[in-house]
DNA sequence: ACCAAAACTCAAAGCGCTTTGAATGATACG
DNA sequence: CGTATCATTCAAAGCGCTTTGAGTTTTGGT
């Protein structure tokens, strides 16, 4: 059933259906709702490409996944990530299209997706420090947000981010104020921009408690459970190793507890564990005592945030980039406690 | 740059440039490169929206995600399998779009896609028992592919499944011959056909080496880790309790894990673990000697034939259904041993 | 009863592409 | 040199919708 059987049926014309249907003021009331049953009887739906192509307007958002040796799509962040963003773009009548692109093609597929017109606007997902992909998008004239910062782009645009520095540089504070002097971070993949900032915020909270920096406690890797127990092993088996961890998502610290227990130490008591939790459904670091003292932003939040910003800036193209930070809270679980004696000792 | 644009400039009509870009061959050679030429120039890409009305294909695939209380799109395994899938479909120039369906909207919501004409094909997930899905989707003449199965459904219909029954039923004989008596089912939630099959497996392991059934000792829920740990735990806290048990993910047996050792029990010969592994990317099990003995398959494999299927099905509507038994390997890891001596002298 | 304004309704154009059916130009053959 | 044949190219219709600009009917004020 299409816009011109229904009209026909209803011995009316396609504008007027059309308009009832839309709800336009010119149209009366009693055939308004003669419009709607019909419509409703018949199950008529109009078709989604012709209504795109004649109102230019696609109703739909791009989330482009980079596929390079990594698949972020199978990240569990980026997958809470679209599940929230997914629930405001569904309440607003917007579907969803997934871009898998490689790193090669990435400028070009990005023209791409512009010129094809079947995105009204995208998420920029894992910005790098200088993104090539923001300048490209600005000039493109699409609406885009980022999830994250590149912090080397001067250009303005749409961001929503967590406070990964300030998050960081508290966690490392918290765990030398129990005593740590060594602690080793289980940092994500530093070519991305979260997991710099994270490093930032990592040296931030040593200097400002005097303490010195040892790069071998400094790890960066894919946020994999078996990255997380292999850096926190290869740390464990330092002439000096850490007495705490960082890890930059749950998982990762799942990995490294892991290594903890391998080694026959407790958590909380020989090793600490802070990790970042994103608040992952699958995951959830929420009993009534956490298991893991963490620092929590839910990145679900976050998704559903940044799709309202960007709906927003696909309603309003003209007004000024939106950008948004997210704090986190320290949550104190059962993963940390005083640097254990012998550690201390050693230190002086 | 649009059709007409480029047409013009090159002093062709729409026609010829069309013809040429699609690889007619009733475009001589000569013309046909000027024109990839000039539209390479003007980096023109046929628009999306219009391409689709016109031939009426939109070069897109639809994924629904159920959002019940629980939110399948989260769930890592459907993150594995899409990822698998959109190799396939971006090897092909197909798009692909997700659709968050509440339970309750879930008929009018495929009536919708199918209505709207958004997509050319459905890939099902989380197929129910008797799932109303199929029938729906079969009247509506959309093609889709089943991602499992429904067991009575008696309809034709495609699909791609694990052989879950066999696998668990593999799983169970093996416990038991390790000598494991009591053996713990912590299983998907049992709604949905995989979970239910399953159990049969388990079921007819126990039977096939005559070991009773105790209900107690069959969990099913949602497969996350704390699930996977809060079961455990509570089948450890029975008076007469598991010396093994069959998780129904590698996430499950990891909360499973947490359960066991929480205890101050020793996995692999306290307790062993045998976890149903999808190859998650971000959980791999993969080690020389891996962590949990385990009944492997690849979601990832098994979204890219899935895709395979329906492409196919997509482009040939009258073949018959196409229907695939993916096998699962049994990997003998750390987390499995003899069932401790206690525990089989109690049973004699 | 008359006319301006308001309320409805409609035919037709247009969105950017594919595809049909026809026209043109070039080549070959008798 | 005329005609049949093939190779190219094109104008125009159509995909299903929205939207413009115009037409028709009602309403209300005088």
């Amino acid at each position: 059933m299409n816009l011109k059987e229904l009209a026909l049926s209803l011995g009316l014309s396609q504008t007027t259906v059309s308009r009832a249907l839309n709800g336009y003021p010119e149209v009366s009331e009693a055939t308004r709702t003669r419009v709607r049953q019909a419509a409703e009887q018949h199950n008529y739906r109009p078709n989604t490409r012709a209504k795109a192509l004649a109102t230019g307007r696609s109703l739909t958002i791009g989330h482009v996944i980079p596929v390079s040796t990594k698949h972020e799509m199978v990240n569990p962040v980026f997958a809470d990530f679209i599940a929230g963003a997914a629930e405001v773009y569904a309440d607003n009548g917007y579907d969803i299209t997934l871009s898998m692109v490689r790193d090669a093609d990435e400028a070009a597929a990005y023209r791409t997706l512009a010129a094809k017109g079947a995105v009204d606007g995208i998420i920029v997902h894992a910005p790098r420090t200088d993104d090539p992909r923001i300048a490209l998008l600005s000039e493109l004239n699409l609406p885009f947000v980022v999830h994250g910062r590149a912090s080397d782009v001067t250009l303005p645009y749409s961001w929503l981010d967590v406070n990964n520095r300030r998050g960081f540089q508290r966690a490392t504070e918290f765990l030398v104020d129990l005593g740590h002097h060594r602690i080793g971070l289980i940092n994500g993949l530093e070519h991305l921009d979260f997991a710099i900032r994270r490093r930032q915020g990592y040296l931030a909270g040593l200097s400002a408690r005097g303490l010195d920096v040892d790069p071998v406690l400094m790890t960066q890797g894919e946020m994999t459970e078996s990255y997380g127990r292999s850096a926190a092993r290869a740390q464990l088996d330092l002439a000096d190793p850490p007495t705490a961890f960082i890890a930059s998502s749950i998982i990762v610290a799942i990995g490294a507890r892991r290594a903890v227990e391998e080694r026959g130490l407790t958590l909380g008591r020989d090793v600490s564990i802070i990790a970042h939790d994103d608040d992952l459904s699958y995951f959830r670091n929420d009993e009534t005592v956490p298991l893991f003292t963490a620092l929590r932003s839910s990145v679900r939040e976050a998704g559903r945030r940044a799709a309202d910003m960007l709906l927003a800036q696909v309603a309003h193209p003209a007004v000024a980039p939106q950008r948004e930070l997210m704090e986190v809270d320290l949550m104190v679980g059962r993963s940390t406690g005083p640097a254990p004696l012998s550690a201390a000792r050693r230190q002086g």
